[in-house]
RNA sequence: GCCCGCCUAGCUCAACUGGCAGAGCACUUCACUUGUAAUGAAGAGGUUCUCGGUUCGAAUCCGAGGGCGGGCUCCA
């Protein structure tokens, strides 16, 4: 039989031969750095056998998806390494993810495993690896499968066959032995244990089984594996650098903001990070000129009756605080639609005035569950670049697009790119087919017009419309909801919201919601991540710190400063008797984006010594100079 | 909310098996008057998260609560 390879030539092999014969007729260098095999661009078993006339690859290394074949092999060997150490112990899965792996194990009744235990776990699984045990695959009828598993009393397995049974209609699953360990998987996996070259596990958690809070909370441990010692400790080094970027710790350290357990899940922003905040609100207030939009001002708290016109009462007072007054339930809001739909239906609305566009930095509050809570990321107490435009049908998709427009244009400012969603109809919906059918289209069509790239999440709209989400990662990767575009039908019609249209009758509006940072605080933890606290100069607390040399230097620093601050910058005097080297130091920890030191020369020719962060000396200018060049270079932005 | 871990000075962290609560940085004062990443000395600073228990004796052991961290679930 013939087997092509991805040079184009043919390669001629008796019948029945293997994925690891094709590699060993190759080369003998090849066969020994073998890993799987690729046929349709899928990794198989390098004991897979080959079909003739099919164009193959042997996977090694090098090639793109052979980590996270070694990852799924480390799992398999942690398992072995868990039922030895911990007998009795149930198997669950224990999957390849991004930079790593992790298994859920059910351990028994007494056993608690803690990262305490993973010294032992890991030379458990070192010895595995030393061994070289080799992964074989068997494929047996299911029932076959289920017995065995019972026999070994590993109920989630005989779960996952069932299921597999039930609802795909599965009659033979593959199982894979490893030394003493056969575990139900789908493979692939490498020839043997030896491949994994660093093995680390990285941290333990509580995971529930199959992602369902009322099914059992398992115990789930990090780890990951590389080819090689180095790329592991390049890892590890890179986690570490990420918790640098932390934007709690750099919170602390740069004096931004502050948390207290007198309000668990609530920033106490210090006057530094007051600045970046503000400047940040700034920015969101020139954008809502610039679209058109109207601020407006709503209450905190309201009646435990407007929140039952919203459906929030039924729907989200789990999450809501609420109070009482002279006898009235009252809530403080979670959301300002229901205060902006209430604004929107106390007065008239022409189908001239459309659309109308509400905006306000509303202040939020929302009974996060305490498990949940993430420094800036996920708080209870935030402020929303909210607005809410009422609009017509057809104009829809012009303001979906503007608003799209809009975000990308602010997360340009930051040279951030956002992951963007289209989420479609749920399940639980209201409205008609139609109506979602128009909802949808002119969301994708938004997108489509706007030409960017987007995933589709089907069946994860709001019950009351479809929506966009916008998501940006944070220093160590998660993933974080910023901006929202969503469309609803639902609230018009619980505010009973009427334009009267050019037909002289009632009409109902459709109603935008849509935040695009988002909350401030969680914007301003994933820019603190992503500047590595490194500011732009338009953000920074402190533009420029003035270093007088000598305390003879110090009236002069003063007068640098206030030039400054009359060029509309932030500026400080350091004037304490401490060393030059001192205070660039303290600056340069600070990252304040310059630093002028003035001694005798500059005072007498009215100069100052530039020090830009991360750069250096620059050598001296002339203070005005200087103040013109940075008054321009701290002038928002772009556009 | 659930699982695991952690909580000592403003910050980072010490304190062998239960036996007088410490250091560095920051802060205050004094001296030094400084030229591009830490001048020196002295001083002050504690409900060891809270409450309860065990013990002659608890930062340390046990229980409950709070907060934080890593995950899970949730997240209009």
């Amino acid at each position: 039989m013939k087997v092509q390879l991805p040079s184009g030539d043919w390669l001629e092999l008796p019948d029945g031969a293997t994925y690891a014969d094709a590699a060993e007729a190759i080369g003998p260098g090849l066969a020994r750095a073998a890993l799987a095999g690729r046929r349709n661009g899928e990794l198989v078993d390098l004991s897979a056998a080959l079909e003739d006339g099919q164009p193959i690859s042997i996977v090694t290394a090098k090639d793109p998806e052979a980590l996270a074949l070694i990852r799924h092999d480390a799992a398999h060997v942690l398992a072995t390494a868990a039922l030895e150490l911990y007998p009795g112990t149930q198997v669950t899965i224990g999957p390849p993810i991004e930079d790593g792996f992790y298994y859920d194990f059910d351990f028994p009744d007494g056993v608690k495993v803690t990262d305490g235990d993973f010294e032992r776990l890991e030379q458990q699984v070192r010895e595995h690896i030393r061994a070289q045990e080799r992964f074989e695959r068997t494929d047996v009828p299911a029932g076959e499968a289920l017995e065995r598993f019972r026999e070994q009393g590993q109920d989630y397995k005989v779960e996952l066959i069932e299921d597999l049974v039930s609802d795909r209609g599965v009659e033979t699953v593959s199982l894979y032995r490893n030394g003493p360990f056969l575990d139900l998987c789908r493979g692939p996996h490498a020839p043997d244990t030896g491949r994994i070259k660093a093995f680390k596990l990285l941290s333990v958690a509580g995971a529930y089984w199959r992602g369902d809070e009322r099914r059992p909370m398992l115990t789930r441990i990090y780890g990951t594996a590389f080819f090689s010692k180095g790329d592991l400790d390049e890892h590890l080094e890179r986690l570490e650098q990420a918790r640098a970027r932390d934007h709690r710790r750099l919170g602390r350290e740069l004096e931004l903001f502050r948390f207290s357990e007198v309000s668990p899940g609530a920033a106490f922003w210090l006057p530094r990070g007051t600045v970046v905040f503000n400047r940040l609100l700034e920015l969101t207030r020139d954008k809502w000129r610039e679209y058109g939009y109207e601020e407006v001002k709503t209450p905190q708290l309201y009646d435990a009756e407007l929140w039952r016109t919203s459906g929030h009462w039924d729907k989200y007072r789990e999450h809501m605080f609420v109070t009482e007054a002279e006898d009235r339930s009252m809530g403080l809001k979670p959301m300002n639609c229901p205060g902006h739909a209430h604004l929107y239906a106390s007065g008239r609305h022409s189908y001239r005035d459309l659309p109308v566009r509400y905006a306000e930095p509303g202040l939020l509050h929302r009974n996060e569950p305490s498990g949940t809570l993430h420094g800036l990321m996920r708080v209870r107490h935030f402020c929303q670049d909210d607005a809410h435009i009422f609009c017509s049908e057809d104009q829809i998709e012009d303001e979906v697009i503007a608003c799209l427009d809009m975000g990308l244009d602010i997360y340009e400012i930051f040279g951030m790119e956002a992951r963007i969603e289209l989420s479609t109809r749920p399940e639980q919906r209201i409205g008609t087919d139609a109506m979602w059918d128009r909802a949808e289209a002119a969301l994708r069509g938004a997108l489509e017009h706007r030409g960017v790239s987007y995933e589709l999440n089907v069946g994860d709209g709001a019950f009351y419309g479809p929506k966009i989400d916008l998501h940006m990662v944070d220093s160590l990767g998660r993933s974080w909801q910023v901006g929202t575009v969503q469309l609803d039908y639902s609230m018009p019609e619980r505010f009973e919201l009427e334009y009267t249209g050019a037909d002289n009758s009632e009409h109902r509006p459709v109603m935008i919601h849509r935040a695009l940072l988002g909350s401030l605080e969680r914007f301003i933890g994933i820019l603190i991540e992503h500047y590595a606290g490194e500011l732009p100069l338009w953000l920074a607390p402190v533009q420029a710190l003035v270093l007088p040399i000598a305390d003879r230097h110090e009236s002069y620093a003063e007068r640098v400063a206030e030039r400054l601050a009359e060029a509309g910058l932030r500026a400080e005097a350091d004037g304490r008797t401490e060393s030059v080297g001192r205070k660039i130091r303290d600056g340069e920890l600070r990252k304040v984006p310059y630093m002028l030191v003035v001694g005798d020369s500059e005072q007498q020719g009215g100069e100052v010594a530039v020090r830009r962060h991360g750069e250096g000396n620059l050598g001296s200018r002339p203070l005005e100079d200087f103040a013109r060049a940075l008054a321009d270079e701290a002038r928002p932005r772009k556009r």
